[in-house]
DNA sequence: TGTACATCAGTGAACGCGCGTTCACTGATGTAC
DNA sequence: TGTACATCAGTGAACGCGCGTTCACTGATGTAC
């Protein structure tokens, strides 16, 4: 494991070849950056509670002792995450539509670990720290943003109602279909969701 | 305590006066129902992982070591405890912008513990055992159902894409308006996503 | 009805495990000359 | 440029705590006569 990361770092060295630049503290600033992106994925796949330090560590390559050298705390990482979640921005402005039937699909569902964090985290986040629930807020406080411009109604205001009412049938419906057992009703909440939103919009 | 337990079984007693009954019996089944109510108000409060065996039998009036003579496991005191949330019938069809008014106040979101157990516990119920699960399905069924009832709409389908919608918007956005720090985007959360309800109703 | 015995729901101490966190140590990075 | 020393990111063993679960025991319930 050591290994694979000495290599890794000599390779970044010498695409940067920067004279007396720390090759560690790079080294360190990538890790930590491992570190996060490990944690995004399991925490969405598994949830925060069920997820252990050591885990994320071993999911980054490290070992666990080491964690404390990136964060102060399991919370301290879990609102970092979150941050770090709900700030990727979208890459170019969608139709309300296209965006739902992209996020209420099967593919969507059946993949928690690169899916979107609110679907798979917003409901954990109301017993977090503040720090977390203040990066979970501003995520909601942006798509809600993002879907408005997305959305084609008559004014504005039209627009902000289509975009949270939609939105959070979209989070629900996800919740659901991840949850039932049945794989017929799970589809079913999927498809009809889809259609009550494109009904609205 | 035990003293307030007996004085119950007294009453219960003296009440019933049935001649060779087993009054511990009768006591133990009352114990049982008391553990689970106490079960379904903590657990929507605070969450499955969160609330503690000993918590439990504390807020029943009993001490934890009593609890496996009740259940077998953790586990199986979450199946039975959703089991139970999930049957409590609402006592009257109402329509469904009425229920959303209803559902959608800032009551309900704050008092989670004696409020609707999908928006408190949908969402760490994917990760719970399959009994769980299936009692969490159900209750989802069951709601559909009751709210397809309500919704005054052109054909069943429609009833029931209408019902699957605003109860997939309903939920997602009580769990967003108690994840919310922000009190103000927290309120309009749940009166946009009434209005757009209405609007599409 | 009263008495002796058996049952068993509930008690509370104890167990064991997992997890977050700490810490002494290592060895590569980075610096001073 | 090369050498000696200091720094510090990461390692892995160990700690401590909380929680689910077990168990020997108690004393009231329930039964047999």
């Amino acid at each position: 494991m050591m290994m694979i990361m000495i290599e890794v770092k000599r390779a970044s060295s010498r695409r940067r070849e920067i004279a007396h630049m720390k090759v560690s503290r790079e080294q360190m600033v990538e890790n930590r950056r491992r570190i996060l992106e490990a944690a995004g994925r399991l925490f969405r796949a598994r949830g925060f509670e069920a997820v252990t330090v050591a885990e994320v560590m071993r999911a980054a390559g490290l070992t666990h002792g080491g964690f404390y050298g990136h964060f102060r705390s399991k919370d301290d990482l879990i609102a970092a995450t979150l941050a770090e979640l709900v700030v990727a921005p979208e890459p170019e402005p969608t139709a309300l539509s296209d965006f739902a039937a992209r996020y209420l699909s099967p593919g969507h569902r059946d993949n928690p670990g690169d899916g979107c964090p609110v679907a798979a985290l917003v409901s954990e986040t109301i017993r977090q720290a503040p720090e977390a629930r203040a990066a979970m807020t501003e995520g909601l406080r942006r798509q809600i943003a993002r879907l408005a411009d997305g959305a084609d109604a008559v004014d504005p205001k039209a627009a902000r109602q289509a975009a949270i009412g939609s939105w959070a049938a979209m989070v629900g419906a996800v919740i659901f279909a991840r949850m039932s057992d049945d794989p017929d009703l799970s589809d079913e909440v999927l498809a009809q969701t889809r259609a009550w939103i494109a009904r609205g919009a």
